[in-house]
DNA sequence: CGTAGAATTGAAGAACCTCAAAAATTGTGG
DNA sequence: CCACAATTTTTGAGGTTCTTCAATTCTACG
């Protein structure tokens, strides 16, 4: 029904008739970071935290290689995993309008790293746009993404909600050129579940299905390691998720 | 136990040691704007869109007066409100990164918007630092909400959800100088409900229990306007909801 | 008024969570 | 390299929350 008029979001169609770098791929991006910024670079181990909430605000950080969680508090204690961070993305933006930082990122894995000084960026945006243009296409699709988010967790039931997980998972290493059918996950079943809203044991048995239904196969030794021989299969068990009826024939 | 790190997300303290316009308030930062980009003013009525998922991008808007939400569309049909806009914020952010909108932007009440070219902006950005300021920090502000947004419908019980729900309104009234002891819901307990990841039943339940233990009450006529005595009641049901046992004493 | 949409409320059912036990995996120190 | 401990994962059973379905009331608007 509306299918035209978002199909641009599961498949970033659209060649580059746009401005100048809408379409760089990941690489380029991190290509002419490094160029024109020269950052420090840092390598990081799991479990390193890169900042803080609450921390004062001061670096953003590009993530070269590795992994990362940005983990919410609340002031009554609760924790929320409200994102994952892979090669390219960027780290710290939420620091922007209150000065201090509001999530922690831990690492959930070796990486590195760039760190790239607030101020030295907005200076050097201002000899280069195109660093403006890279910046804000980050913002930009994060705030996208977080909304995608949302909506996974308000509308999709548990089990549909874990083959989104995996499916986006997969489509994020394939944009950063990654293998795609075999991925590691190197988050627990717990933070799965506290990241997609649910318990470990609904991950675990969402996951348990997916293998059952061949949507998704374990690796011989531990079942950290997902094989996904086809990611189109995610979308479709997603789809049949949503399906009220079995819809039988006639 | 994390009270001292999180304090500030929820009352921002830090008076303006920071960068020149870093607490600039709603007003102010409007004024600067109005000043420096000479945006085209539009007015629109309930209903009207701004601009609609696929459509190009090219333009964002900064919202003078009235009330918009953000409507995400799913390629199988699925809708979600994933954001709703009050005086003073921006709308279109999710355009940048793709050249295209992702989401619809639909006014809920009469309002004044105003236009800004985002090649303009940039170009203006040169000249007036403060303005990228302005521009990232509502950027950074919108990151930071959708992630408190996740958080709320992934660790909050139903109740509680509404109530959050209310209390950010409420707090979102105040920070503009408006009144928060009577607020008018300009949304269906269908759009409320969607918003936040529950039927309207439930929305409805929700909001009869809260008038019932007097953390609101409904104005005489009509059940769409909300009074709110006591903004930190809310935060007080909140709390009890999260706690397990009702905590007999002994 | 009278109708259409919105909201409330009840009852029954489904989805998910909690609790619990067992199996598998990982890490550690000998 | 192995054995042991600690953690993680799986799976089952039962309970709770939320949804679904349905009927009624309320509100808005011609």
């Amino acid at each position: 029904m509306l299918n035209t008029a978002t199909s641009s979001k599961t498949t970033p169609v659209l060649p580059t008739i746009g401005r100048e770098c809408a379409d760089r791929s990941t690489g380029d991006t991190l290509k002419l970071l490094a160029e024109q910024l020269k950052p420090q670079r840092r390598v990081v181990h799991t479990g390193d935290t890169i900042y803080q909430a609450g921390e004062r605000f001061g670096n953003l950080y590009i993530l070269n290689s590795g992994f990362f969680k940005i983990v919410n508090l609340s002031a009554d204690g609760r924790e929320q995993v409200v994102g994952l961070k892979f090669r390219g993305d960027w780290l710290g933006f939420d620091g922007i309008a209150g000065s201090r930082y509001s999530c922690d990122a831990v690492a959930m894995d070796t990486g590195e790293i760039w760190v790239v000084s607030y101020e030295a960026l907005l200076a050097a945006c201002v000899t280069h746009p195109g660093l403006l243009q890279v910046l804000h296409t980050a913002m930009s699709r994060e705030i996208s993404h977080d909304r995608d988010s949302l909506m996974s967790v308000c509308t999709l039931p548990a089990d549909a909600r874990v083959a989104d997980f995996l499916r986006y998972w997969a489509e994020t290493l394939a944009e950063r050129g990654m293998r795609t059918d075999e991925i590691t996950l190197r988050m627990t079943r717990a933070e799965i579940g506290n990241y997609l809203g649910m318990t470990l044991e609904s991950v675990s048995r969402a996951l348990s299905r997916l293998a059952r239904d061949n949507v998704i196969g374990f690796a011989t030794k531990g079942r950290r390691d997902v094989q996904i021989p086809d990611v189109g299969a995610l979308s479709a068990f997603v789809q049949r998720c949503l399906a009220p009826a079995p819809a039988m024939l006639q």
